[in-house]
DNA sequence: GCCGTCTTTGACGCAACCCTGACGCCGGGC
DNA sequence: GCCCGGCGTCAGGGTTGCGTCAAAGACGGC
C-alpha cells in the first residue's frame, strides 16, 4: 500500500485530502507543521509527500531541504502563491511538482500517481531482493524461486508465507504474526494452516523435507528461516 | 550535456524554447509533429522531452504512449487546454509534468531541471529496445513484433499489455498492476479483461497457445513474460 | 448510414488451490 | 509407563480462478 504524508496547516484541506486518498487505498499520515512533518517523514518513510508551503512554524522550502538531505521521496508542493519565483525556488530546492491552490482533486491525484509511478523502480529498492541458500534462491522482486536451475511453482499462499519468512531471515517469526500477515488481521490461532503450508514449502524447497534445515520450527513459538 | 527533445508545431514557441535552452547549454532537437518526434526520440535518446499536446498529425497522448512503450525518459507536457480531464489523461498516460500555456519560461525551465534531476541516477541504465525469444522478436521503439519473418498485427490494447509485460521481462507482474497500467488507475479487479487479452496474445505469439512458454500464468497472482 | 474492427461482457467447464478433519509421531510431565 | 499437547502428514470436498468461446456494444472509416 502506498503511504502518503500530507503536510498542511489548514484542517479542511487536510480533511479533503485524507478522505480522497484513503478512499483510493492510500495509507495517509498528516502533519500540520514543518517540525512534525520532518519527524513523521523520518519515522514512517512515506512513498510520497504532499506539502503546503504556508506552514506556521517554518518556511516550506526549508521543509523540502530538510527532506532532501536524506531522502529522494517525491515531494508534491501545494501553494496559494502563483508567482513564478516561488515555484522556481521550491522546484530547485528539490520539489518534484508544484500545484497552485485552488486545485482540482482529480489533477492532484493524477500528479500524485505520476510522482509515485516514476519513483517506483528505484524507490523502495534498499532491500535485498536476492536471497540465496545452498539449496535454492529466492528473488523477491521477480517473485521467483529457483532450485537446481529450475523455477519452483508456488501458490499465492505459499509465496506469501515464504516472503514473510525470508524478509525476516534469521529471526524468529511468531505463529500469530505469520497468520496475521498471510491470512489477515483477524486470524491468529489457526496454527493448523501454518502446519499444512510449512509442510508444502518444505516439500518444495528442502533437500530432506522431514529434516528441514532452512525452515525451522520453534515449538510453541513460531518459525524461523535460516539461509 | 543534457539533450532535450522539443515537440511543438508552433514555430514561435519552438524558437523561444530552443533559444532559451541553448543559452543554458542544453543540446536541443526539435520536431513539429508526432511521427517525427517518435523517430527522433528513438534515434537520439534525449534526456528529457517537452511535448505540446496539440500536434497536427496525432494526438499528443498517443505520443506519450509511444514513448512510454520503450523508455522512461521524463516527459513534460505543454498544453493550451486547462481542463482537468486533459491533464489527468496525459499524466496517467505516462507524462511527468503538465504545464498550461501561456507559461513562464522560468517556471518551465525549473520544472525541466526538476524532471532531469530526478531521472539522473537511473539514467545510466540503458533501456532495452529489442527483446528476442526463440519464437518472436519485440521492437519496443518501433512498436513491431516479428514472427517467422513477418510482422504480427496487434490491436492497441494487445500492444499495451505486451509492452508492460516485456518491460518487466522475467518478473511477475500482478493482475492489479497490469490492469492499472493498461486500462487506467481506476481498474484493478476486472481480471476477465486480462484473461481475454492474454489469450489473444498467446494465440498470436505462442507456438502452442494452450501450452504457453513465454506468457506464463501465476495463478492468483499475475502474469510473467519469459524470453 | 453502413460495415469492419476492437473492446467489453457473460457463460461454462475444468483444473488448481484452500480449508478441514483425522491420524500418527514425538517429547515432557506426572 | 501412561497421558497429553504440539507438530507433521495425508486425503477429500467446496470454492475460487483461469481459459475459452460467443455475442453484444463502441468506435472509426468509407
Amino acid at each position: 500500500m502506498t503511504r502518503v504524508l500530507v503536510i498542511d496547516d489548514e484542517p479542511q484541506i487536510v480533511r479533503a485530502l485524507v478522505i480522497n486518498l484513503k478512499a483510493r487505498e492510500y495509507e495517509v499520515d498528516a502533519a500540520h507543521d514543518g517540525a512534525t512533518a520532518l519527524q513523521l517523514a523520518a519515522a514512517r518513510h512515506p512513498d510520497v509527500v504532499v506539502l503546503d508551503l504556508g506552514l506556521p512554524d517554518m518556511d516550506g522550502v526549508e521543509v523540502i531541504r530538510g527532506l532532501r538531505g536524506w531522502t529522494r521521496v517525491p515531494i508534491l508542493v501545494l501553494s496559494a502563491r502563483h508567482s513564478s519565483d516561488e515555484k522556481v525556488e521550491a522546484l530547485d530546492a528539490g520539489a518534484d511538482d508544484y500545484v497552485t491552490k485552488p486545485f482540482g482533486m482529480d489533477e492532484l491525484l493524477a500528479r500524485l500517481r505520476a510522482a509515485v509511478r516514476r519513483a517506483e523502480p528505484t524507490g523502495g529498492g534498499e532491500d535485498e531482493v536476492l536471497v540465496e541458500t545452498d539449496g535454492f534462491t529466492v528473488d523477491l522482486a521477480a517473485k521467483k524461486v529457483r532450485r537446481h536451475g529450475k523455477d519452483v511453482r508456488l501458490t499465492p499462499t505459499e509465496w506469501h508465507l515464504l516472503e514473510v519468512l525470508v524478509r525476516n531471515a534469521g529471526r524468529l517469526v511468531s505463529q500469530k504474526q505469520l497468520l496475521q500477515e498471510v491470512w489477515g488481521p483477524s486470524y491468529g490461532t489457526e496454527t493448523n494452516y501454518l502446519r499444512v503450508y510449512m509442510a508444502q514449502l518444505r516439500r518444495k524447497l528442502e533437500a530432506d523435507p522431514s529434516h528441514p534445515e532452512h525452515f525451522v520450527t520453534e515449538p510453541g513459538m513460531g518459525y524461523r528461516f535460516e539461509r
